[in-house]
DNA sequence: TCCATATTTCAACGATTATTGAAATAAAGG
DNA sequence: CCTTTATTTCAATAATCGTTGAAATATGGA
């Protein structure tokens, strides 16, 4: 991940609002979640909302697709994942402290039994 | 870390020339750098890099010390390991997905043979 | 078609940001 | 004490940010 890709990246998930949804979408997983139920979730007005994901999709940390009248709004785990890599090289100073660790969708759609 | 305190350092690191800073200071290890070696490293007026400082500062990611005349600027590598971990434990969806890395000074002077 | 739902667009607004220039402060050396 | 060096403080500025309210757009159903 290049330098202004990552600053763009910790810019979107530097405001409170912004990192709870982004957290939101993580834990939706890889099929996302419904704005509304977002700006439910979150109590957060939906035009705010859509300034957010605005954000959070320019700095390639999520994805839109529409979905009847709702629009599905999906966390990018690879960027964030290349965020994490890019903190943990230049946190270590060029070289290489730790292995990045793997950013994966929360958990599989599997229906855990009782 | 506290989600207060990601949001902070996030939004510390969220700019280029203060990303630049860190990173240097990084790489300076934890003897730190003087305000003045930054300034001529990176081309910053002094006064802008005191603004910077301060920000890195107050997120918990840099400390200063006074030394003759200068200032110097050393990063702490304890917030950058918890803001690493704060991202790769949210990445996850709360389920811990890999242990958190390390973040440790630059190179430490250490015994290796060969 | 008309209506309700879901979301976006747009124009404001106050608040915060990064940068600058000028002046102040602190320490060291003559 | 005076001067130089190193850095900070302060006030001003343009730019960007997050939020709001009102209006627009898109979709699905009666």
């Amino acid at each position: 991940m290049e330098k202004i890709d990552a600053v763009a990246a910790l810019a979107a998930l530097a405001q409170d609002n912004r990192l709870d949804v982004f957290r939101l979408l993580v834990q939706a997983g890889p099929d996302g979640m419904a704005a509304g139920a977002v700006a439910e979730a979150l109590d957060l007005a939906p035009n705010t909302l859509t300034f957010h994901f605005d954000r959070l999709r320019m700095a390639g940390l999520a994805t839109v697709r529409r979905e009847g009248r709702s629009m599905i709004y999906a966390a990018r785990f690879e960027t964030m994942n290349a965020l994490v890599g890019f903190l943990t090289e230049n946190c270590c100073g060029g070289t290489s402290c730790t292995p990045a660790p793997a950013c994966k969708p929360a958990r599989k759609r599997s229906r855990v039994p009782a």
